[in-house]
RNA sequence: GCUCUUGUAGCUCAGGGGUAGAGCACUUCCUUGGUAAGGAAGAGGUCACGGGUUCAAAUCCCGUCAAGAGCUCCA
């Protein structure tokens, strides 16, 4: 009891101590506010709220801000700190409020020809029964709901960080403002450790390392979004998908290999195609059906409502593996006995993402899903749910990501772009709610992150920049086997239409692999690792001495090398390191002479001597454990 | 897709209307060295691509492609 108690306590005053610190962010967008309306008087102000790590204010100004004013907007920031002004709170009516806005006197410190336009639009979105207040420090007034921090002088400690574009209240069709980032702490030391900790995620960064670590390639000529992995992340993803193997072995699944593309009626009965046309690779078409309609003069417009309406075949790129395995399924008659049946394979998907959007690993136009497809009966979807979950967790704890959270994806029930039956959606939100509560971790309930085939159990994790990224999900399906046609003959005799479990513990292998780089900084778990021993020879005299301990570990399956050049072994070590390589094996006369090894492992430095068979076999150990 | 920023050697980056720069990596030679950089020499680039302005463009302008940040979208 007193722990609950305790914990309590604490949560709230994290929570206070939270609040003080949006709160003082967004005092610092009222001061940035201040500080571009003296320096640009036709600024105009939408909205500047404190964000995860700081805080942002958009602003329509002829002026493009570049990184360049970022000094000059601080120094102008720092003014008005030092002129230490009251923030005021000013209760008016709404009447008053748009008055002042009309004189373009809202978010600005004086009066302007030009009326605040969105300051008007924002007064209009708050509701007739609230309060309006204002506030101001110095000259500088705005709508605004606050609170603020009590004068100007409480902000010591803030930086502008960036500006990029946004959209005015989020939506397209609407004006692009230009959105300036900041960051505010209570005092310089923590916004400097903020600072350091940017940077050590700047170095984290997947897109780095992969480069550093020679793992991936995207070459502008193979096209965006399109990953070429090298040797060492091949490695990487290789060991991934033997482990995750191992476990479908376990798990009852069995592995299938179907193609990339199929044909567009494929995608019809699935409903992929053209329903979601706009994220897919467009359709191949026959060359000869291409050139007969050429002949007939048949416009791009017209081929494409040709393809979509199936008069003229084509392929697709599969967008998903599930049309493929359905197929498979389909193409045996099944017994109630056989189920579940459980097909599995690593699956290469492509889809036409826009290209603002992708970005090193973690979003791309192909990737690889560890997919698989379950069908069931009714009553052993739950169950079946609960082995995908288990599969999840073994995937998670093995490599450690104890940071993530659980989200189960239901219906928006306001939104038509669901397909399917109300009453099978209520269950299988319900087998999902059940499974999701025997996990033993928190989860959310989110309405709308549904797919539009069934809801869903997503695993969701934060990148180095505090990005989330969907992984592993576990989704229910009740929708493709109605559109398929599925059956399997029950005890009674008679068809019944199984339901379709999708599934994929790593979500993408490039978009774990991205976020796996940067939780482990670039140091693998020795299973894992591109090259897990380096040998050191102290000198040439020794390369013998390192080729016998080389062919050693070679034959237990160890991936070794030995650096042969014409350095010292200092040189060799800091090459190791850079490489994250995990065990450095340094030989010189008193190895060579004894048969042992010097260990030197790349985070706990000089680990003395020891035989070459006991290095040997602890390291085999090591590795098929799989420990971290 | 939209806005802004960026694109120079394999990598990290400097420079900038008048013959292309550095460090690391690479090659060769010297050195045979005990836990994060031994020394010397050499090789390597249509300065992303296409146009324009100019006596002259890597540099200025326009376009395209690509990357980054953000917005929007996401099966």
């Amino acid at each position: 009891m007193p722990d609950t108690q305790e914990k309590e306590r604490k949560s709230l005053e994290e929570r206070n101590q939270m609040s003080d610190l949006e709160r003082l962010r967004h005092s610092c967008a009222h001061i940035m506010a201040t500080a571009i309306c003296r320096i640009w008087p036709d600024a105009q102000f939408a909205a500047g709220p404190p964000v995860e790590n700081g805080f942002y204010y958009d602003v329509d100004l002829e002026h493009r801000i570049t990184p360049d004013d970022f000094e000059k907007i601080e120094a102008e920031m720092k003014k008005v700190v030092k002129e230490n002004q009251v923030f005021e709170k000013v209760i008016v009516s709404r009447d008053e409020a748009l008055e002042m806005a009309k004189k373009g006197r809202l978010a600005a410190v004086a009066e302007r020809d030009v009326p605040s336009q969105f300051k008007i639009d924002l007064l209009g979105d708050i509701p007739e029964e609230e309060e309006i207040s204002l506030y101001k420090n110095g000259d500088f007034w705005d709508l605004c709901a606050g609170p603020h921090v009590p004068r100007t002088g409480n902000c010591k400690a803030f930086k502008v960080m960036s500006v990029a574009s946004a959209f005015y209240k989020g939506d397209a069709s609407n004006p692009q403002l230009q959105r300036v980032y900041g960051t505010a702490f209570k005092n310089k030391t923590l916004l400097e450790e903020h600072l350091v900790q940017l940077e050590e995620a700047k170095q984290r960064d997947h897109r780095k390392l992969g480069k550093e670590l020679d793992l991936f390639h995207i070459d502008e000529m193979v096209g965006q979004g399109l990953v070429l992995w090298k040797p060492n992340g091949a490695v990487v993803r290789q060991e991934l998908q033997n482990f995750i193997s191992e476990h479908l072995e376990r798990q009852g699944y069995s592995q299938v290999f179907t193609p990339h593309i199929g044909k567009l009626d494929l995608y019809r009965t699935s409903g992929h195609f053209p329903y979601y046309a706009d994220s897919q690779f467009p359709p191949l078409a026959e060359r000869d059906t291409l050139e007969s309609l050429a002949d007939e003069g048949c416009t791009c417009g017209e081929l494409m409502n040709k393809l979509e309406e199936g008069d003229v075949q084509g392929f697709l790129l599969k967008p998903m593996n599930c049309p493929h395995h359905i197929k498979i399924f389909q193409s045996n008659h099944h017994s109630y006995r056989d189920l579940p049946v459980r097909l599995a394979e690593f699956g290469t998907v492509y889809r036409w993402e826009q290209s603002g959007e992708l970005g090193g690993m973690t979003r791309v136009r192909g990737f690889t899903q560890d997919d698989a497809h379950l069908f069931c009966t009714e009553e052993q979807v739950k169950d079946e749910i609960m082995g995908c979950l288990e599969l999840v967790k073994i995937v998670l704890g093995t490599l450690g990501m104890e940071d993530y959270r659980v989200r189960v994806g239901l219906r928006d029930p306001d939104s038509s772009k669901y397909v399917g039956d109300p009453e099978k959606w209520d269950r299988a939100e319900e087998a999902l709610r059940e499974a999701a509560s025997t996990l033993g971790t928190d989860f959310t309930e989110e309405p709308g992150e549904a797919a539009f085939y069934g809801p869903k159990i997503d695993f969701v994790v934060k990148d180095v920049i505090g990005r989330e990224w969907q992984l592993g999900t576990v989704q229910v399906d009740y929708n493709l086997p109605e559109r398929f046609g599925l059956e399997y003959v029950g005890a009674d005799n008679a068809s019944h239409r199984p339901v379709m479990i999708h599934r994929a513990p790593f979500g993408s292998m490039e978009r774990f692999v991205g976020v796996l780089i940067e939780h482990f900084a670039g140091k693998f778990p020795t299973w894992l690792s591109p090259e897990q021993v380096r040998i050191l020879p102290i000198s040439e005299k020794f390369v013998d001495a390192a080729d016998k301990v080389y062919e050693t570990l070679r034959n237990e399956g160890i991936r070794v090398t030995v650096d042969k050049t014409n350095e010292k072994v200092g040189a060799k070590i800091r090459l190791a390191q850079l490489a994250r390589i995990p065990y450095m094996l340094i030989i010189g006369a008193k190895e060579q002479e004894s048969n042992q090894v010097s260990i030197r492992h790349r985070d706990r430095g000089d680990g003395g001597a020891v035989s070459v068979d006991e290095f040997k076999d602890q390291i085999v150990d090591e590795v098929r454990s799989r420990s971290l």
